[in-house]
This record gives structure tokens, C-alpha cells and sequence, in this order.
DNA sequence: CATGAATGAGGGTTCATTCAT
DNA sequence: AATGAATGAACCCTCATTCAT
């Protein structure tokens, strides 16, 4: 009971905040950090802009706060996905499956995920870049490790296994990119058996 | 002959814009569109501000031709090479190696096309998007070409040849992405018989 | 009588207003009527910030009360001395220990007097100033007349009264300061014989 | 002749600098530094905004600007009458003198030197106090010093000259008190005399 | 022409005040 | 009755753009 009542005002909160940071995700993918104002966000979310200083210090907050929880949710998922164990080959095709359904769901991440990630992000000073670009680095080094398991085991050929890695995400990321671009033309889900098999195979005949 | 015809003063002018564009790609890879200031790149050229929009309505447009300027610089050494004819082989062979040497003079070009075709950008409102994009589709059209006449030879496997292009794309990216974020560490141009390999091999053994 | 007939819940008020009023003092007087927010006052007085409002209807009346209050406190005791009749030198001995008494208890309460009578108060619009400057020209007019008492007896010279009044004040008013000033190297109250041997006497020799 | 066309530039910004002084002066006499705002010295100064920033960084340093200044210059004047040499007497007669004539030329400044130097100032948060007072300080300590050559020749009793010098303030500032609060009722320079004489030989008669 | 001082719209942020709980 | 989350007007300040010199 008590459990119950405490709560309740957290998860009012929560709510609202995840309200806002919904409202910013939007509007960030869609016109980028500088393009959007507090006062628009304030809007979209329908509260009032003091509100939104309620939940967070600063607009580089808010946007922070935004990139590092949705930068935490997929990094999480992924490296579950790369911690499963089992034969590298499987792993690294449930990866690439996974990749697509997890960014599959929302356009707006990806694109903030591009902007943050591919493009050299100039949107706050510092210090996001730090946190999420560890994580990125985390998750790198993990799949280079499925990568090298792969290699001591002979299913791979003997490619540095870091460079492999790089390899792998830049053609995911490319798919990916495509998609994002022009949705109705391009799927990524469809590609999935196309970029597993370019990965493994390459494109020479034989 | 042409080059007579220009008179002084435009010969003159010219070099004033070049002037600016280079202070601009200077300072717009590495501060982003929205830290820089109309004074700064003004400071930079050593000019006047007011001389600024006498070679460009505003900033965006600005930005814009500086952009343009360099993806037709980028485009048609690309095309020339896509365009040179012969094994399809060699061609991408070629094309890797070009890419290396293109990008690899400038680390500012690089960032901003980075910024400009990975991430979203979000710098300017829209417009840009449409000339650069069209010059992206033509030159990756002309890739699928060739890998396409790759694949009629039965160089290539039965893969459809704009998606190799993709792929392909993502491939020389990810190497040029790692390289811009730490060169020290990490070579574009010494990894180009890699990119080569995992491109035509792919990764598994035998 | 009087006490037992306020019910407990005006009483209880009463006290809560006090102490409202005492934390806006000490935050008053320390950083200034604008340096310091409603939500501060709440803090310190250990209340809602509506609650603030149920005692005041704003902030401005938050700070007319308190100084009002003060005001009329101060004058209360001063009157009262300058009230006692007799021999006017006494009278006036006594007014300079009276205010180095009354004043010395409380840095805060002479700080805020001072912002607010000597430096022209910019705190509030308006208002303010009537009230309490309708006390202290009343003060002023009764030291005056104890003066003018004087000089018929011929204690003191010919001056007029209200400028003698006016003497007295900036000379007191002047050690206040300093003493407020630095606490530590400036007692008020050592200079209480000083004060009134140079009201008197002046500072010529002989 | 080169001489005259550089300042040209030169004393057309110092016109506009003072201008926006005076304009600020005006109004933060009028309504104090926390009631005014930028936009409104823009207006009264019949600048832009931003052209106020051209000449100081931020409000704070505009007022800081303008509080120094004059300060200075006040300062200038009675550090110049108290360093004439001569009789201590004579001097303090010019000097009561000379504040009369300083201060009676603008109800502005006395109201802000009030505002900084009698009331608390909590206008900004440092800095300005520190330079303001080291003057006031000067100043203060060169009276004493001239005061207690006076002691020294015997012209006035054996009092601690720097008492006496507080107690000098403290007599003047009453007076161009009473005549800033109403000038119409008060007059500082009629007193002078008056001034003078209690201060001299205090308020007993014979 | 080239200049750069002047402009003012618009952004981020604060805080007195209100009102649903 | 007491609370404090929500509100939004108003502040300070920046910077793209213009235009008199």
C-alpha cells in the first residue's frame, strides 16, 4: 500500500519527463539541436517552458539526457545480443537482425543516432560526446571479441578483428542510412539475409 | 582564351570567394554551422562582413556553396574514375584507392561530409539536400552500374548491384569514419587492401 | 484578557508570520530585496511558498510589512525616549545611547534601514517610502522640538531645530555606518561619548 | 592634421558612450539598477539594444561603468580641494564648500552615490565595492590626515582625526540628504554656513 | 566599393504567482 | 489549510543582416 502511494508522484514524473524528452526527440530529429527552441519543445510536450527546467538544468541537458537514455536502452539490447555466446556465425547474424528491428522502430532515434554518431556532432560542447562514445567504444571492442572467437576458431579468416567490427557496422549503418532516406523504397528488415551474406561471403562469384 | 576573357576584377573577385570558402570550411568542420559566427569566418578571410554578402545572400547560402563547391570537386573525380571503363575489378579496386587519396587531403572536408550525408544535417533548413543528394544518387547509380556490368561478366555474384553500391559505400565510410576520429591510430589508406578483401571475400574462411 | 482572547489558531498565525518575516530579514538584508526569491524565503522559514501568500499578497508586500514593522518598532523606542521630557541635553544623551542600544542588536535590521533610508530605495515600486517616512519625519519634527526646547532654555545656540535634528541624525547615523561597515574595527557603542561631545561641542579648540 | 581625423572616430564614440551613460544614470537613479532594464536604456538612449553591448559587455559592467566614472570624478575634485595645503580650517570650509557645489549640480548622481555608498549596495554581486570603497577609503583618510594636521597645530581639540572625519560625512551627507529627498524645502549650499558652524563649534551654547 | 557600426528579432533562462491536490 | 508543481511574462544577451560612410 504504502509502495503503492510513494510511487504514484515518481511515476507522475517520469512520465512527464519521458513526455518531454519524447516531444524533444521529435523535433530534434527532425530540425536538429540549434533549430529547435525550448519554447517549441515547451509546446509540443504541452507544458510550460519553466516546466521543463523543472526536469532538466539546461536545453544541453535536456538533450544530453535524451542522447545518453536512448544511447543506454540500445547499447543494452545489443549487448545482450553480443553476450549471448555460442557460435560467432550465429551471434554476429542475430546482431545484424537485431540492429534492424531495434532502429527498425523508430526513425527519429536513427537519425539523431547518425547525427551523433556519424556526423561529427556539434550540437553541444563536450562530455556527451564522452559518454556516449564510450559506449559506442564498449560495444565495439565486444563485438571485435565475438569477431576474434570467430577467427580462433577458423570460421573467420584472419582479419584483424577490431577492423572486421568497423567493417560490419559500416555496412549495417549503410543499410540502415538507406532506409532512413527513403523509407517506402528501402527496408532494412528485407536486407537483413542480403548484408549477413555480404558480410560473410563478399561479392566475387565462387 | 577563356582565361583572358575574365578581367582583372573578376579574376580578383574569384579569388576574394575562395578566400571566404576556405576560412568557412576551416571553421564550419570544426566548430559545426551553428558555432560560427558571420564575424568569425569574416575575421578569418580578412574581410569585412559586409564583403561576405557580397558574395553570398547569407550565411546558408554561404554554406551551401561552399558545400556544393565540394561535392562537385568530390563528384567528378569520383565519376572520372567510375567512368574510366575497363574490369569491373579494377575499377572498384581503383575506386577504394581513389577515395583514400580524395578524402585523405582533408580532414575539414571530411567532417563536413560527414556531417552533411551521415548524420542528418541539420544545419540549414532544406535545399542544400536536394543539389548534393542528387549528385550522391547520380555517383552511386554509376557505381551500381559498373558493379552491375560486374555482374553480367559474372565478376560479381547475383546481388543487386545498387545495394553492393550501398555496401560498398558503407564499407570505404566506416574505415574513412575511424580514421577521422582518431588518425593517429587508425589509416585509411593503409587499410585499403583490407576494405578491398572483405569487399570482394567477405570475412568467413576458405 | 486580551491574549487568552485570540483563539489559538490566530495566534498560531501570528507566530508563523514571524517567522516568515524573520527569514526575510536575514535573507533581506543580507543579498538584497532582489537577490532574494520567494522560494528562498519558503526555504529558510521552513514553509510551502503558498504559504507565503496566505500571510502576504506578494512579495512587495512581504517586504512593505517587514519594514513597517521594523519601522514602527524602532520609532516606538526612540519616541518613547525623545517622550520622557526633562532637561533637553539629557534627553538627547539619552536618544544616542538609545540608538546605539537599539541598533546594535541587529546588523540585518540596520542594513535594511540603511538601503532603505539613506541609500534612495529602488527595492519597491512605491508606497513604502510614504509610511515609513511619514514615522520618521514625525521623529524627526518630536527630536526637533526637544531641540527647540532646548534653545529656549538656552542649553543650545541659536540653530534651528530641525536642521540641529538633522545633525544629530547624520552624525549617529554616520557611526552606525561605520560601525556596520566593520564590526570589528568600529564600535557604535565605545563612540557614544564621542558622538555627543562633538554634537555639543564641535571639534574647534577651546 | 592626422591628429584631427583619427579621434574624429574616437570622440564620436566617446559621445555615444557617454550618451548611453547618461541614460543610464537617469534611470537607475530613478528606479534602481534592478528596475531597468537593458531594452529601456536602449530606448532612452535612442540606441539598439545590442549597440549597448557594443560599448559594455553586460548591464553589470554598465553600471559598474558608470559608477566608476563617477566616483572618479567626484573623487578627483575633493581629493584636489583636501590637497590645496594651508589652513585645516580653511580647507574643511572649502571642503563643505565644494561638496555642495559637486553634489548640487545632479539629484542623479547623489541619489546612486547614496544608493552605493550609504545604503548596502546590492546591485552586483562584487567588484565594484572593492574599487568604489579603496576610493572612499582614500578619500576619507586624506580628510583625517588634514584633520589631524589641524589637531596637531591646535586649531581643533584632540579628537581621533579619523572620527572626525566620519563625523564631517556624516554631517554633509545629512544635509544633501534632506535636500535630495526635497529640494524644493531643503537647500544644501544655504546650509554650508550653518554646516560649518556645528561642526566647528558644535551646538552648545557659549 | 569595401567597411563595420548599428540594428532588433529571437533565443535561453528565471522567478513571482497561482491553483489543483 | 497547506503544499509545491506548473505557469508564462519578462529579462539579458547574441548575431545575421543592413546601410551610411
Amino acid at each position: 500500500m504504502e509502495e503503492e502511494k510513494l510511487p504514484r508522484r515518481e511515476r507522475e514524473n517520469l512520465r512527464r519527463r519521458q513526455e518531454i524528452l519524447a516531444a524533444a526527440l521529435e523535433l530534434f530529429s527532425e530540425k536538429g539541436y540549434h533549430n529547435v527552441s525550448m519554447r517549441e519543445i515547451a509546446e509540443k510536450a504541452e507544458f510550460a517552458v519553466g516546466t521543463l527546467y523543472k526536469f532538466f538544468r539546461n536545453k544541453e541537458d535536456l538533450y544530453k539526457a535524451l542522447m545518453l537514455e536512448k544511447a543506454k536502452e540500445y547499447h543494452g539490447v545489443l549487448m545482450s545480443v553480443l553476450g549471448k555466446g555460442g557460435d560467432a556465425f550465429a551471434v554476429v547474424e542475430d546482431f545484424i537482425a537485431t540492429k534492424a528491428r531495434l532502429f527498425g522502430k523508430s526513425l527519429s532515434v536513427l537519425r539523431l543516432y547518425f547525427a551523433e554518431t556519424r556526423g561529427a556532432s556539434f550540437n553541444i560542447k563536450a562530455g556527451l560526446d564522452r559518454e556516449i562514445r564510450k559506449l559506442y567504444d564498449e560495444f565495439l571492442t565486444r563485438l571485435a571479441s565475438v569477431l576474434e572467437a570467430g577467427v580462433r576458431k577458423k570460421t573467420f579468416r584472419r582479419i584483424d578483428p577490431y577492423y572486421m567490427a568497423v567493417a560490419l557496422e559500416g555496412l549495417t549503418n549503410a543499410f540502415l542510412f538507406c532506409w532512413q532516406e527513403d523509407p517506402e523504397r528501402h527496408s532494412y528488415e528485407a536486407n537483413v539475409p542480403l548484408i549477413r551474406d555480404m558480410f560473410f561471403k563478399g561479392v566475387l562469384a565462387e
